[in-house]
DNA sequence: CGGAGACTCGTTATACTATTGCAAACTCAG
DNA sequence: CTGAGTTTGCAATAGTATAACGAGTCTCCG
């Protein structure tokens, strides 16, 4: 079962969920990462707040290399190095993640907690959902063999339910 | 719990597992590979045998580019392309699997049965195992929001028995 | 204040991963 | 043989990510 406040980039799955476009669970907003930055001693910086509204106004997951063309703002040519040095921080923070699978990125849906993602990647429409499974099997099956894990990705591609 | 027959890079968990040098279930050799190819009606060329048999020696996975550097049998440069054509064939027809995360290729371990792999991967030791969980719990997860899973990666970070 | 240490950023270059496009060669059934 | 479909050779290019290094900035603590 989904978790409360999933973001999904496929616009007809968010209604189904009746979101409201005021108050809306759907991801975050820049002044609740900057909220979550202090509290925890982070630097929530320029370059990190411009990346993260990049991928809290996305529909879908970005290339690093799409969101260095939405960085035009000062004027300079933006280098890669840039946005995946605040991308890592994002990551490693929890307030994105990574789509192995596709190399992009997203905000996180699911902040607050750390947490193992699961994404539900549509092949027809290119949807991306992040789901949350309850309690992560892959856990329990690395337990039997004395693995200890750390962090887990697991992502599907299938068809979501509007292109069925 | 891991399936018999799961194929590790990491030597001391394989003495664990007491497999024998003389027929282990560790991995499928080139000939398996060709009479499967054969049932099925697929062409295993020298090429595709060539990059199979590089992925079934080799303890670790391999990028494409290391794969490359060993296909200098026939004199020619070999090019990206010739790799990554026999890579699709044999990720297609599960004779071999992706590793997302790492970009890497590893022999299959559970031939025979489309499955969806998990792998193990050591932060410490590099080495990778393919462990296989019964019913996919992503399966489950997604089937309570109407997504169709088709395919699905599972890989987990951590550190393993031996390193631990 | 002011120095030390840690973190962040700008910049250049480069490494690594993967695909496109086209023509030639091969394979196999009819 | 012949034609359709598949595989290969080859050249170029696209896409993703990091290394290295110096300069600047912040924060803590004396």
């Amino acid at each position: 079962m989904l978790s409360f406040g999933c973001r999904t980039t496929h616009p007809s799955f968010r209604k189904q969920q009746k979101m409201t476009a005021a108050h809306t669970h759907d991801h975050l907003t820049l002044d609740e990462v900057a909220a979550s930055c202090r509290e925890r001693g982070l630097r929530f910086t320029d370059i990190r707040r411009q990346v993260m509204g990049i991928l809290l106004n996305s529909e879908k997951p970005l290339g690093a290399y799409a969101i260095l063309e939405q960085m035009t703002g000062d004027g300079s040519p933006a280098q890669p190095p840039k946005v995946y040095r605040a991308l890592d921080f994002l990551v490693g923070n929890g307030f994105a993640h990574k789509i192995a699978t596709q190399s992009t990125f997203t905000a996180c849906a699911h902040p607050g907690q750390p947490h193992t993602p699961t994404f539900l990647i549509c092949k027809s429409c290119d949807s991306v959902t992040e789901a949350e499974i309850p309690s992560s099997p892959i856990q329990e099956a690395a337990k039997a063999t004395g693995f200890k894990v750390e962090g887990a990705v697991l992502e599907a591609e299938g068809i979501c339910p509007d292109c069925a």
